[in-house]
RNA sequence: GCCCGCUUGGUGGAAUCGGUAGACACGACAGACUUAAAAUCUGUUGGCUUUACGGCCGUGCUGGUUCGAGUCCGGCAGCGGGCACCA
């Protein structure tokens, strides 16, 4: 078979869309359609996710094209962060540089995957002309009193004298220096998302297109919950700790209190060397909320002794405990062991009391030797609580704590505010001046942008804005004395709150983006990433939706209608004979082993997992492209699994697909000779009429597919087709006409997912069209055609499959009752008697039960 | 630790509303073509059992609801994502 030349054929008709203009989305036009992948980070070169991500974008797109949307599908770049700047100290280059060259390289890479992308509209977010509309909304949240500046905790490398990530941070000490972590306290910017906690909890009951588990994700992260502060007092009076608990039932259970390292209380005693140990101690814990949890519980006691509301003789110890957030809440609880597993776990280890004050309801079972119980119950040892539920008993505590004026009912959130500050040079400078006199000075719109400076040197540790001789010196626009500059720059998450505007007006200079423009394509219709992004990016862009609204920039709320998680790209993982990760490309299959491909040693191959450099179990994008083509790379990602799984990569996967590609190529060669003048369908053949009953049915069941994004399902059914058309005769006159016709459909419905050859063949079939054939339109299924007369029924005896029924559709009940109580299969099992009951569901399945 | 998912043949997956489990593909095996190989084409392919017709078992494990459970409910196990400065 003759092969087609994908390498002709993709850059011809990359090039001619390009010509054309087929893709630029034409601004106030009706019938919109937004679809939009996540902005990548440049990190190089595209990997297989980058791959899979944007190919399910383009073929929503292109579908959406050819059913008449006029549809905007842009990309850009995520273009500042740490990567650039671990770039530029480990291969001595300049991070707008590295930044500069990846965008280009991945550009290019994009291009040859043949993506349907408006180019004219994209974006860098290390362009000046991105952050300077940036550096205006952060001006303008300040005026509408949404950033604020306050103290905060941050990972603190006392070496390198520099602030780490969470993921630099590795068992406690700094990836690069190895030296212990400490917590340190810095005034940083903050965003007031938090205004919103209500809004955002309550918006997210409008996203109906989105997955259900990422609504739910949302919803635990605002965590908005009900309880009461509580004040605990020292039995003389003379010290309050007020704490925090959504449990106010089980105050009467009681039997210690624990409090943050962080809290007052705790600093106030620092004079005490073993609790100035202590706190030190849990400095090097840093700042996840992941190390906080997991870390073995440990704690000191204060030697302060402290009484409930309830119970003022009973006197209770107060430690200072590594597991207590210090912003959650007032950074202090009450444990009670019986019935909280973190309490149970610091009560052991330090002999407290545990009293029980639920009664488990009778099929609980409880053993508070081993652990807390908290499961249902009522309530006992409680004096006037007693025998009351849970939820009695919560309302009933928090009114006495409020008639005692012991402290308050409240509804509080788990979400916090956002940081934005951070103390790096390659990201957005916060476009704030200091002064001695005048304070914290917005710089005025007039000075914007803030350019960062290029001569910087990574040679200190430490962030360069800061070391930078001239840079951070300046005259305060207020009074004119000497100031100084903000050298923290903004969290790139800031960037990719809004980039989706920018998208609309991407060379506007007036402001972020021209509102009547952006309301008309916004919001997105469909927004396609990792479900990685789940909560933190989803969040914060819904958060900066209602801030912009705030400040008049849109009328828009919610920024995506839709959303679709991708899974991940994996791989099998392979190992040498040491030990060693190896790459697929090294290793050679020999029947069911493994072995090197060049050295012929064993190699052991281990589970599929996700594509990461690290195990090394990566394909390259780019050699698949170059061996098969953009087209077959297409098609693999599309169909070997649905979108939101994850993806196996393999190799024998993708030569299917080049080998199916070439038989549909090959068909229509050997087809399109015989397609001469006018070919009439004819359907008097059982072979044409139910071949033409196919197609109409596939068409069908593709769109439905579509539709849904069940992507893997849609290919599964053209090859069904493909199969019945490839069995078809190009020489029999009898045939050439379904023939035609089936094949012209078939490259429709393919067109989305192999846009290339698809566009190739359309011109060889439909032979000179004026139109491209995502112009043309997209098939419609003929409903008469839909239908069929007769259905196979399922017959059961007692639930298990014993014969089959051929019935006209929608017989009558009473009739098959007949019938299938005449079945050979069905009278064997019953055996000269009357079957007890008959269960016939329409047109799918009959059970006989005896 | 907490929150959220996932688990179906040798493999990826299909089964849309509780109604015929395994569509479609990959791999494997057999055959055709070929001097041969590759490519291509045709056929078989969940497991056990039976000469055959057939029978039994089978959707991570376990218990339940139902005429009927991959699908619904309870418990358990394994794997993955997120946990606020990676993006």
């Amino acid at each position: 078979m003759e092969k087609y030349n994908f390498r002709i054929i993709e850059k011809k008709w990359q090039a001619f869309w390009e010509k054309e203009g087929l893709f630029a989305g034409k601004d106030n036009r009706e019938k919109k359609y937004y679809v939009l992948e996540m902005l990548p980070y440049p990190s190089g070169r595209l990997h297989m996710g980058h791959v899979r991500n944007y190919t399910i974008g383009d073929v929503i797109a292109r579908y959406k094209k050819s059913l008449g949307f006029n549809v905007l599908h842009p990309i850009g770049w995520d273009a500042f962060g740490l990567p650039a700047e671990n770039a530029a100290i480990e291969r001595n280059t300049h991070p707008a540089h590295w930044t500069r060259e990846n965008i280009h390289a991945m550009r290019s890479q994009l291009q040859s995957l043949g993506f349907s992308y408006d180019w004219d509209r994209e974006v860098s977010t290390c362009d000046e002309e991105y952050y300077l509309q940036e550096q205006r909304i952060f001006l303008d949240f300040l005026k509408h009193d949404l950033a604020y500046r306050k103290e905060s905790t941050v990972n603190w490398d006392p070496l390198e004298q520099t602030v780490l990530a969470n993921e630099q941070v590795v068992d406690g000490c700094g990836w690069r220096s190895g030296v212990p972590i400490e917590k340190k306290k810095l005034s940083q910017w903050f965003l007031k998302i938090t205004d919103f906690a209500e809004d955002l909890l309550n918006g997210l009951d409008q996203l109906k297109e989105w997955p259900e588990k990422v609504v739910t994700m949302q919803r635990n992260w605002i965590g908005k919950s009900f309880g009461a502060n509580i004040h605990f007092k020292t039995p003389d009076g003379s010290m309050t700790i007020p704490i925090f608990t959504t449990c106010p039932h089980t105050l009467f259970g009681a039997s210690f209190l624990v409090i943050a390292a962080e809290h007052p209380v705790s600093q106030s005693l620092k004079n005490k060397p073993e609790i100035a140990a202590f706190i030190a101690e849990c400095a090097h814990l840093g700042t996840s909320e992941k190390a906080l949890e997991t870390v073995e519980k440990k704690g000191i006691d204060t030697g302060i002794r402290v009484v409930s509301p309830f119970e003022p003789d009973r006197e209770i110890p107060v430690y200072i405990a590594n597991y207590v957030v210090a912003d959650y809440g007032t950074g202090a609880v009450f444990g009670c062991p019986a019935h909280d597993a973190r309490d149970f776990e610091f009560a052991t280890l330090y002999n407290l009391p545990i009293h029980q004050v639920i009664e488990p309801l009778a099929h609980e079972s409880m053993d508070l030797s081993k652990e807390a119980f908290l499961g249902d119950g009522h309530m006992i040892h409680s004096q006037f609580l007693n025998g009351l539920t849970i939820e009695e008993a919560k309302k009933k505590a928090i009114d006495q704590i409020e008639s005692l004026s012991a402290g308050h009912r409240v509804t509080t959130y788990r979400l916090r505010d956002w940081g934005v500050s951070r103390q790096r040079y390659w990201g957005c400078p916060v476009p704030i001046i200091y002064c001695d006199a005048c304070g914290t000075v917005p710089v005025p719109l007039g000075d914007l942008p803030i350019r960062l400076p290029e001569d910087i040197s990574f040679d200190k540790p430490g962030n360069p804005l800061v070391h930078h001789s001239t840079w951070s010196k300046v005259d305060c626009p207020s009074c004119g004395a000497k100031a100084r500059r903000e050298t923290d720059t903004l969290d790139t998450f800031f960037e990719s709150s809004w980039y989706f505007f920018r998208y609309c007006t991407p060379h506007y200079a007036k402001g972020p983006f021209d509102a009547k423009i952006a309301d008309s394509w916004c919001p997105v219709d469909q927004y396609i990433g990792g479900v990685e992004h789940a909560v933190l990016h989803l969040l914060y862009a819904r958060f900066f939706t209602r801030a912009l609204k705030k400040c008049g920039y849109t009328t828009i709320e919610e920024p995506f209608k839709a959303l679709m998680t991708q899974g991940m790209v994996c791989h099998e993982t392979y190992k040498d004979a040491a030990g060693k990760w190896m790459f697929p490309e090294d290793v050679q299959k020999q029947g069911s082993n493994y072995i090197h491909a060049l050295t012929k040693d064993p190699v052991t191959a281990g589970p599929s997992e996700k594509m990461s450099k690290s195990k090394k179990n990566v394909v390259d994008p780019e050699h698949i492209i170059q061996e098969y083509g953009a087209d077959v790379a297409r098609f693999f990602v599309m169909s070997d699994s649905p979108p939101e799984k994850d993806l196996d990569w393999s190799d024998a996967g993708v030569q299917g697909v080049w080998r199916y590609l070439n038989r549909f190529h090959q068909c229509v060669q050997n087809a399109v000779s015989h397609f001469t003048g006018p070919q009439p369908l004819d359907v008097s053949s059982r072979k044409t009429e139910s071949t033409h009953r196919l197609i109409h049915k596939t068409i069908q069941w593709v769109t439905d597919d579509f539709e849904r994004y069940h992507f893997n399902k849609a290919i599964a059914r053209i090859r069904e087709l493909s199969n019945a058309l490839f069995a078809l005769s190009p020489e029999n006159p009898q045939e050439i006409g379904v023939l035609r016709f089936g094949l012209q459909t078939l490259t429709q419905l393919l067109a989305p997912i192999v846009p290339h050859v698809a566009e190739e063949i359309w011109q060889e079939i439909v032979q000179n069209p004026s139109k491209t054939i995502l112009e043309a339109g997209w098939p419609k299924a003929d409903p008469a055609l839909l239908q069929e007369d007769t259905v196979v029924l399922g017959v059961q005896v007692n639930g298990k499959l014993r014969a089959e029924l051929t019935i006209a559709k929608d017989a009558p009940q009473v009739s098959i009752e007949a019938l299938v109580i005449e079945l050979e299969g069905v009278q064997k099992y019953l055996e000269g008697a009357t079957p007890k009951k008959i269960i016939v569901i329409q047109n799918r399945i009959v059970n006989v039960v005896i």
